[in-house]
DNA sequence: GTCTATACTACGATAGAC
DNA sequence: GTCTATCGTAGTATAGAC
């Protein structure tokens, strides 16, 4: 337990192929032996560096999370307007989403796959829900202001977030299926520049309030 | 293969069980025997009624989908404006999704979860490939017949099927999650209310076009 | 159609040598 | 820190009696 960058190597290396493998089949789908193999190691090397499998599962989860909060808090927290800070956190979560494949397949496992988890690993598990709420709360905060400031329609925060993540999230998770819809791979540049472009325009004109406030829309 | 309604109790039973446990768990974590024993039922009478787990996993999908089916193609092919019809089908997919609480987890599992399957079954994938085929391309007419007679924002349309999945599928499948973020349970009624209203006034906003044609918003 | 019994494999996890 | 060997359990699936 002298950790922080004891062994790089290994470590980062079990990491690596663990995240690749818990994507794409979840927790339940994956066995410590393929994990093992993958990543050129024995078993028992392997319950060397993590004791059981939701330890492994929760480190997994926790440097994804490490590496959206990365991106996505410092935009989320600046000096802009919300309606600029807004557009540019779509960006920033989308880069965040894009950068690896088993990103947003591993964050939206993590978030609904969270009953089938043993209840052991209570400090990885505490770690990994703190840094997704402080993410939450960010964009939380950041919805509020733009309501209260009257940059935005009155609507709900919370179903707002949850169709955020749904754009966001679900959609670079959806593997095969977006694909065959989209025509072309998730990650392709073009397929992420017109995702945040789509986002983007959905937002500006579905959460922003009507420029002359006397001259509502219908309803 | 006599079948259709040939014996009604047990193999309904199955389905019912089977549906609760995968929509929880996932198709690897779920085992046949514990499904066997939640239907009351030895392990071998359970593969006598499916002859292997990816058949019972596709039999449920199969089911839930139809379900899904059965409410929202009526709607889709009605005659009413492209975006009567929008508003309509967010009511109907939604009521959909929350008759069970399994539903929407079942079906984005589905839609996510594709490689993970034995490659087996492949009569009842592709039966449920083509059902899921057929809603799909029911919105996507829906989608395109509103853009081109102008009711509808030219946005893409497989993108803004995406977005439309997202809202409705994984709000719905977010389980603990969802209901932490809006603080009552998912499918409460006010909750399912409150859902179809919010979903909708965000299309009608952001999918609609600007009504005076000539007085495009900023950019 | 349901049962008991069983085959064989893989699972997570541990012990202890090196 | 990695290894071989092993434990006990549960996995999918089958055989055959009732």
């Amino acid at each position: 337990m002298t950790s922080r960058a004891d062994s790089p190597s290994s470590r980062d290396k079990i990491l690596d192929v663990a995240e690749a493998l818990f994507a794409r089949r979840g927790f339940a789908g994956v066995g410590m032996r393929e994990v093992a193999e993958a990543a050129h190691l024995g078993k028992s090397s392997l319950f060397h560096h993590f004791k059981t499998k939701a330890h492994l599962y929760l480190a997994v989860l926790a440097r994804v999370l490490d590496r959206i909060a990365e991106r996505t808090l410092p935009v989320l927290g600046d000096s802009r307007s919300p309606l600029e800070r807004l557009d540019a956190s779509v960006d920033a979560l989308v880069d965040a989403l894009a950068e690896h494949p088993t990103t947003a397949r591993l964050l939206l496992r993590g978030l609904f796959e969270d009953d089938d988890l043993p209840e052991i690993a209570q400090d990885e598990s505490r770690a990994v829900e703190r840094t997704l709420g402080g993410i939450l709360q960010g964009v939380q905060d950041l919805l509020r202001e733009g309501i209260d400031s009257g940059a935005l329609r009155p609507v709900s925060v919370p179903h707002t977030l949850q169709t955020l993540i749904g754009a966001t999230v679900y959609h670079f998770a959806s593997g095969k299926f977006g694909e065959d819809l989209l025509d072309r791979p998730l990650l392709s540049a073009e397929a992420v520049r017109q995702r945040k472009q789509e986002v983007k325009a959905l937002l500006r004109h579905g959460l922003a309030a009507p420029q002359s406030p006397n001259r509502g829309e219908s309803r």
